[in-house]
DNA sequence: TCTGTAATTCGACATATATCGAAGTATAGA
DNA sequence: TCTATACTTCGATATATGTCGAATTACAGA
């Protein structure tokens, strides 16, 4: 037993912690939405979301979402930049690729 | 924001707790595993494994192991069925492909 | 029926986590 | 410099979780 996954196993461990928690996986979601509702999408941008939003429609304290961006930061999931009074939030995309390979290669052999 | 992964997100939370134990994952990945080493694999096969095989590697209690066991197949990641004196426990492909798709949605727009 | 192996259930316990509110920090703008 | 907004940090607390060992159940074979 000895490929690339059993290798990392701490590390898709705490992502998948991370994931585990309801709030934090709405969060997680509502970054790999790519465009707002009635807007073209856009395969080359990167979805930003300020924190605040995220939160808007979480009915959590602003402490509790701030843990749980921290959380998700920590994990590797997401990243986050200050940008004057808000912070944003994004997912890179190398991150759904390795999630998704993740569970495709128990599949393919 | 109404989409399938959206509306299952319990569900989903679910299996990322189930995974997000190390030692939760490991018989995971060891389930994902088609073929033991130096074996040829088999398409069409799909792995079974007994429940104690699955914990020899993993220095937990038996009663842990079966904790973990019964964790994994709440969550819907695995299926388990009494052989015997053994317990075979396995993933149906769809649950693999179900969470490959899941963080490929992100990606595809 | 007896014995041994495999697995589960149960109760206990230490640790981790989700959450909150209060207080603090960072920034923008008047 | 004052104020408002966005966010973070801190301490507290209730709850959930991982783990164990002991006892129990399920089954196979002598």
């Amino acid at each position: 037993m000895s490929n690339y996954r059993n290798n990392n196993t701490q590390q898709y461990a705490g992502m998948f912690k991370a994931l585990s928690n309801p709030n934090r996986l709405q969060i997680f979601l509502q970054l790999t939405q790519c465009c707002t509702p009635g807007t073209v999408c856009n395969n080359k941008d990167i979805e930003v979301r300020y924190v605040g939003d995220l939160g808007a429609d979480l009915n959590v304290a602003a402490s509790t979402l701030s843990h749980h961006i921290k959380e998700l930061n920590r994990a590797g999931l997401i990243q986050i930049r200050r940008s004057g009074q808000n912070v944003e939030c994004w997912i890179e995309p190398e991150v759904l690729q390795k999630l998704s390979a993740f569970f495709q290669a128990g599949q393919e052999q």
